[in-house]
DNA sequence: TAAGATAACTGGTATGACCTCTTACCAGAT
DNA sequence: ATCTGGTAAGAGGTCATACCAGTTATCTTA
C-alpha cells in the first residue's frame, strides 16, 4: 500500500505533513482539539518553526486546521470545514480513506459530467469529435487508457464554456489517477470504454441532444465496473 | 468596492498575497513566465523570504504557481491548473472576475444541488423539515436571509449521505456569502426564497420525487433573479 | 568532440531573536 | 461586590541571516 518500497527521506515539510495528517487522521488529534504549539510540535517533529509553518499554512488553507494569531492552532473536523483541494493530500493516505470513498467520486462525477458533456458538445463538437478519434487501442497499455480517458474529461471541462467545472475536475485529478490504474486493468473495463467513446463520438455528430444520457449511462457503468474490479482485488 | 473604507495595514503575508494574486491577475505576470526569485521577490515587496515563502507555498497549493526545487517559479494558467480554492482568494479580489462569474458559479449550482437535494430528502427527510420549519420572516435582514439560506444548503450537502458534495461547497463560500448580500436586498428575492422553502416542506413530506424537480426550478430562478440584480445595481 | 567538473543560479531549511494578539489574572476604582 | 484597566504569559507572526540542495549552463579535460 505504500507509494515506495522503500524509506524515502521524506522532505522536513513533507515529513511535517505525514506527521500531521497521520495524526489528524487516526485521532491523534481529533477534531475541536488544540494542535501542540508550533514550538514544540517543530521539535517534536524534529525540524524547524519556519518549515513546519510553511506546512501548517497549507494545511490550513484545505482546511485541515484553523489557525488564529494568538489563540492555539485548532483541529478542524475536515469533512465539514475542509475544500475540495483534500482530495489531493487524502489521495496520499489513501489507507485512512473511509471504504467506498472513490464511489462517492464516482457518484459526484454522474451528476457533474453529463451536463458538462452536453454543453461542450454544443459548444465545440468538432474539438471533442477530434479528440474521440484519436481514441487508444484495445492493445494499448492501461495507462494510455487512464491518460486518455482522464483527458477527455478535462477536455469536455474545458470546452464547456464553464471554468468552474475545470476547478473541480482538476482537484479529482490525484485521487482518479491513482484509481485509473486499477480500474483499465481488466480487458474489459477498456472494451467498456471504447465502446463508450464510439457512442460519444456517434451521439456528437447526430446533434440530437443525446450526449447527456450517453454520458450518464456511461457513468453510472463506470461505479458497477469499479465495484466489480474492487472485488477481484480483495480476493 | 473596498472592504473597509480605510487603508488597513495589511499583515506583510497577506500584503504578499495581494501584489501576487493581483499581478498575476492584471497579467504582470503572465502565465508560462517565471516569477521573480524569492530574494529578491521579498526585497520588492518589501518582506522577509520566510514570510514570503508562507504565501508562496499557499498560491502553490491553489494553483497560482507551480514551484519546483532549483527552477524558477512559474506562473499557471490557474483556469486550467488551478483548483476550486481558488475561489476563496479571488472573492477578495472580485474587481477581476470575468463578467457574469458568479452567474457560472450558479449554473454549476443548478446542476449540482438537486440531486443532493434529493439524496437528502430521502436520507434525512427530518432533519430538512426541522430546519425548513425554522424559516425566516418576510421582515428579517438581509444577513439572515443570507445566513439561513447558506446554511440549508450545507444541511442539504451534509445530509446527502456524499460528503464530497460539502467539500464542494466549502469552497464556493467565499463568493455565496459575498454575493448573497445583494442578492437578498430586494424584497422580490426574499418573497421568491420564502415560497422556495414552502415548496421544498411540502414535497419533502409527500415523498412523490418531486424534491430535486423543485429544486432546480428554484436554483434556475435565483439565475433569472441574480441578473436582475446585477442590472439595478448598476444604475 | 564528448564526457565530466564546476560555478552560478534557483528553491529548501536552520537559528534565534523580536513583534503582536489573546487570555487570564489581579489591582484599583466605582 | 462589581466593573475597569493594567499586566504578564503563551500563542502565532515576522525578521534577519546563514547554509543546504537541486538545476542548469558553462567550461574544462580526456
Amino acid at each position: 500500500m505504500e507509494t515506495s518500497r522503500f524509506e524515502a527521506p521524506l522532505r522536513p515539510t513533507q515529513h511535517a505533513e505525514h506527521i500531521l495528517v497521520t495524526a489528524i487522521l487516526n485521532g491523534t488529534y481529533p477534531s475541536g482539539t488544540a494542535l501542540p504549539a508550533e514550538r514544540s510540535l517543530a521539535k517534536q517533529i524534529g525540524i524547524t518553526r519556519p518549515t513546519l509553518r510553511e506546512t501548517l499554512q497549507r494545511l490550513a488553507s484545505e482546511g485541515w486546521i484553523r489557525i488564529q494569531h494568538g489563540k492555539s492552532t485548532m483541529v478542524n473536523d475536515f469533512w465539514s470545514a475542509g475544500g475540495l483541494s483534500l482530495l489531493s493530500t487524502l489521495a496520499k493516505y489513501a489507507d485512512f480513506l473511509p471504504n467506498g470513498f472513490v464511489t462517492r467520486l464516482l457518484e459526484v462525477r454522474v451528476t457533474l459530467l453529463p451536463p458538462v458533456a452536453r454543453l461542450a458538445a454544443i459548444q465545440q463538437p468538432q474539438s471533442l469529435l477530434d479528440y474521440l478519434e484519436r481514441a487508444p487501442q484495445q492493445s494499448d497499455r492501461t495507462a494510455t487508457f487512464a491518460a486518455y480517458d482522464w483527458e477527455l474529461q478535462m477536455l469536455m471541462a474545458g470546452e464547456c464554456g464553464n471554468p468552474i467545472y475545470s476547478l473541480i475536475l482538476n482537484d479529482f485529478a490525484s485521487i482518479f489517477q491513482k484509481m485509473a490504474t486499477r480500474y483499465f486493468l481488466p480487458q474489459s473495463s477498456r472494451d467498456a470504454s471504447l465502446i463508450y467513446y464510439r457512442n460519444l463520438a456517434a451521439a456528437i455528430e447526430r446533434k440530437d441532444n443525446s450526449v447527456e444520457e450517453i454520458v450518464k449511462a456511461a457513468m453510472e457503468q463506470s461505479i458497477q465496473i469499479w465495484s466489480k474490479v474492487k472485488e477481484s482485488d480483495h480476493r
